[in-house]
DNA sequence: AAACTCACG
DNA sequence: ACGTACGTGAGTTTC
């Protein structure tokens, strides 16, 4: 017999998809996010393994025998979800429905039934792909079976195959061994004990050595390190019985139907009515199209089948006219085949900074058009009445100038505020996760290939899948955004956004090349000198960079008090160098080589580098990486250049206008205190607020009870710190630190606090039990934040939740605020015909490069649109200066 | 690639 | 008792 086999370990694809994918939740509250990840897996695997039969294994309810006897033995249970729990039988009535047969037997698990139909299939001369995500399923790999292992990766999911060879190869011992190997080091997830004092690195030793734990407790006099031969010795019972229970039974009394198992040549028997039905039921949206298609092709089995198997195969098209395929495109969707609005997924390609071409994607019908004829962009811009997009911002350079913003939907920007945890939306993960369809990812494609590693041809390929992602997975995400009511702070918030930063982007800012260069060469002066001094007073040479090195020669040669904190040696962080400076010369000078050498190298080597022909730095901002809403940089980042110190500050004098132009820089005055009053509504402080021009005076005034006049600066300190504790999620500990005190002090501090300002701690405790009970915290303006640290069972990491969901609500309802006042701010400019544009963003504060003669009106502009942003309890005030650089201006 | 350090809000 | 302030990005060393 020939042919393939795909046996799916049910239970644990299950998990992985619940795992993998946000928690979807249909419109009677049933949750099917697994459901949808299963099949999404499912799919993508039946597409690339073109197999003749199908199975998938289910363990019984019921604990299994082997596992019933450990559980009982170890008292441990391992739970899980109700919310995917409920998704089980869900999936099974699925597979029943589409006529996939599921493997159950009472008393066995599912590794056992797959690992007993794997065996059978092999000796039948199948070959055998078994789909899992638990590795103890690699000691079933052989020469024709290969074990298939979908991982979560960063933004996608890729899939890990393993022939026996590649077993060998990736953990250096046999399938067969490799169940020796866990017999030894145990495996918590799966209650597999092990044996004391072995981890993975010593069990794969001793079985490469010995092959077999019996192999090797025969020759336990020889085992390498002690540690591993009395534990052995002493746990030989233990040794055994994980080996038996990490032995998967390949002879279990069940035979699999094969006849059962046989799928047809397009798998459109798979597509069954009632298939459909159920999927229906279930509200998987993006699943229907997909079924109903199948159903509709198996009904016409004849003629329409070749044609879907050719489509399948060239999904892709070269189009040579770029204009006249998206007239075709655009009337197609127009005759309402997909619905009467136009939208259009669009991509451009970039190879080594030129465009190579860009996609079009409709339907399943993606045209890419080499070259650069922009005859369709421009017909594009016109046209359609969507357009989607990946990562809009970068794709606008490409595009005609002063498109219709209000037609765009970028993807990715979706995404992010669906899961800002996310870290990476690539095409893969926006088509998996909301398009229904599981495809290649860019590294399954190219592996590690670098940008410029690619042909044309790679990326022709690559942006016709981005395009078709973009536009699949468009209504998936809308969808979403609405029933978590984002919709309006994603079209009215970060949609406009998208083009402000855009404008900044492509603005850029002057920097004075010379001058940095200067900068550069005075440090340079100082740094030598500081580097022999250092060297004198060490006696020796050595890597002052080197945090190891310096260690050494702190701590052990000059014998300074140990430097408490380690983790992989002594700490040699600022915080305890400072505390060191009275008791050696040296540890001043190494503070002052660690500054100047990071604004040498940071700043004034790494921001010339930057600097474009035009003068001008170019740096990007980014709407989709931070967890809270804000937004970041890079390339350089723009958001941290020094201003806390002299020396620092002084490189803010590169920064500057355009001849005829001037900087103004407003910032607010502590928006999150502001916020946090808002939202606590805590009347003390908002009083506070309307009362005083202090605010740090006045709380240290109110907690300390002492009249105004009388706060001395050090008590305003406290105060200060204080108030930043609250804001970052307050710990007594987090407090100490931040002012040298004890925890005790600082508990007194912040029991004191919460006296005066009670609606204070009522606010955030309520924020922390809403988290817990919801899953996640929100803005005033609707943006999420998932806190999936609230449950979990570490102490630290859950406190670490529960801080998050103090701080993210108020850091997040700031960067909401500032991202509306940017708005406003560039809008304005642009609609009162003004030359004055927006140049750089720092979380609270905003630089506009300003017409000489414009510099009273946006003073004017940028007062009212950052005021005016959001209206609250207590002002919204704003600091601005003018100047002719960064450094007068701020 | 990870750890460490440090620049900013 | 657990060991930390919240959010970022970049340069350097080390593995």
């Amino acid at each position: 017999m020939s042919g393939k086999i795909v046996l799916i370990d049910g239970h644990s694809i299950m998990n992985r998809a619940f795992y993998g994918i946000p928690l979807l939740s249909n419109s009677s509250g049933l949750h099917t996010n697994a459901v949808y990840g299963f099949l999404n897996i499912l799919f993508k695997i039946l597409e690339e393994e073109h197999a003749q039969y199908l199975a998938v294994a289910f363990d019984l309810s019921a604990p299994t025998f082997r596992h019933q006897k450990y559980e009982a033995y170890k008292g441990t249970r391992h739970g899980m979800p109700d919310e995917l729990r409920e998704q089980i039988p869900l999936m099974q009535d699925l597979l029943r429905e589409m006529g996939v047969p599921l493997m159950m037997l009472e008393g066995f698990e599912a590794d056992d039934l797959i690992g007993t139909a794997s065996k059978k299939a092999e000796e039948s001369g199948l070959e055998v792909r078994i789909i899992s995500g638990d590795r103890d399923l690699l000691q079933l790999a052989s020469e024709k079976t290969m074990v298939r292992i979908p991982k979560t990766k960063k933004g996608g999911t890729e899939v890990e195959d393993y022939y026996a060879a590649d077993v060998k190869e990736k953990y250096l011992v046999t399938p067969e061994e490799f169940i020796h190997v866990k017999a030894l080091m145990g495996d918590a997830s799966d209650n597999i004990p092990g044996i004391p004092g072995v981890g993975e690195k010593t069990a794969v030793k001793i079985i490469a050595e010995y092959h077999s734990i019996e192999n090797a407790h025969d020759h336990i006099d020889e085992i390498k390190p002690p540690r591993a031969q009395n534990s052995l010795r002493d746990y030989w019972e233990d040794a055994k019985l994980s080996l038996w229970l990490a032995t998967i039974d390949r002879a279990v009394p069940y035979e699999l139907d094969l006849e059962a198992a046989r799928l047809d040549k397009d798998h459109a028997a798979l597509y069954t009515p009632q298939a459909l039905e159920l999927c229906k039921k279930l509200e998987l949206r993006t699943m229907i199209p997909r079924f109903s298609e199948g159903l509709a092709s198996a009904d016409g089995e004849a003629g329409a089948g070749v044609s879907a198997q050719q489509e399948e195969e060239a999904p892709f098209e070269k189009v040579e006219d770029a204009a006249v395929f998206l007239e075709e495109v655009l009337k197609n969707k127009a005759d309402g085949k997909a619905g009467t609005e136009r939208s259009v997924g669009l991509q451009i390609a970039v190879l080594d900074g030129a465009v190579t071409g860009y996609a079009l994607a409709c339907g399943n019908r993606t045209g890419f058009v080499a070259g650069e004829d922009t005859s369709a962009l421009k017909l594009l811009m016109d046209r359609a009445d969507v357009i989607c997009a990946i990562d809009l911002k970068e794709q606008l350079y490409f595009l005609p100038e002063d498109p219709d913003e209000k037609k765009f939907f970028d993807c990715a920007l979706g995404a992010y505020l669906l899961n800002p945890l996310q870290g990476a939306y690539t095409y893969d993960f926006l088509s998996g996760t909301y398009a229904g369809r599981m495809i290649q990812s860019r590294a399954e494609l190219f592996g590690k290939k670098k940008d410029k590693d690619l042909t044309t041809e790679d990326w022709m390929q690559i942006t016709c899948l981005q395009a078709r992602a973009a536009l699949e997975s468009k209504d998936g995400i809308r969808l979403a955004l609405q029933n978590q009511g984002m919709e309006k702070l994603f079209d009215e918030i970060e949609m406009p956004l998208v083009f402000v930063l855009q404008r900044m982007q492509r603005e850029g800012i002057l920097v004075k090349a010379q001058e940095l260069h200067d900068y550069g060469v005075r440090l340079s002066g100082r740094i030598d000198s500081l580097e022999n001094q250092i060297y004198e007073e060490a006696g020796q040479r050595f890597n002052i960079n080197s945090p190891k090195q310096l260690g050494v020669v702190l701590f052990e040669d000059l014998h300074l008090p140990s430097g408490k904190k380690t983790k992989t040696g002594y700490s040699t962080a600022a915080d305890v160098l400072e505390k060191l400076a009275e008791e050696h010369r040296i540890v001043a000078d190494i503070l002052e080589y660690r500054q100047l050498t990071k604004l040498r190298s940071t700043y004034a080597e790494g921001l010339s580098a930057f600097i474009a022909d035009d003068g001008r730095i170019h740096g990007k901002f980014h709407q989709t990486i931070t967890a809270t809403g804000r937004i970041s940089s890079t390339d350089p980042n723009l958001q941290n250049i020094p201003v806390r110190t002299e020396l620092g500050r002084e490189l803010r004098k590169v920064f500057v206008p355009q001849e005829g132009s001037q900087f103004v820089d407003a910032d607010y005055s502590q928006i999150e205190l502001r916020v946090l009053a808002h939202m606590s509504g805590d009347k003390a402080l908002i009083e506070a607020y309307n009362s005083a021009e202090d605010i740090h005076a006045i709380t240290a005034s109110s907690v300390f009870h002492i009249p105004l006049e009388e706060v001395t600066p050090q008590l305003r300190r406290n105060a200060k710190a204080v108030n930043f504790g609250i804001v970052y999620g307050i710990s007594s500990f987090g407090l100490s630190q931040g002012l040298s005190i004890t925890r005790q002090e600082a508990a007194q501090f912040i029991d004191q606090y919460f006296k005066t300002f009670p609606e204070i701690k009522t606010f955030l405790d309520e924020e922390v039990s809403s988290a817990k009970e919801k899953g996640w915290c929100e803005t005033m303006f609707g943006r999420r934040r998932p806190i999936p640290e609230l449950k979990e069972s570490n102490f630290m990491r859950r406190s670490f939740g529960e801080r998050v969901a103090m701080n993210a609500p108020i850091q997040g309802t700031a960067a909401d605020i500032i991202k509306i006042a940017m708005i406003g701010v560039d809008h304005r400019l642009r609609a009162e015909g003004l030359k004055s544009r927006l140049v750089l963003q720092v979380h609270d504060e905003l630089l506009v490069e300003a017409a000489q003669d414009e510099v009273e009106t946006v003073q004017q502009i940028l007062r009212e649109e950052m005021e005016g942003a959001a209206d609250l309890k207590v002002k919204l005030e704003i600091d601005m200066h003018v100047g002719d650089s960064w450094f007068e201006a701020h």
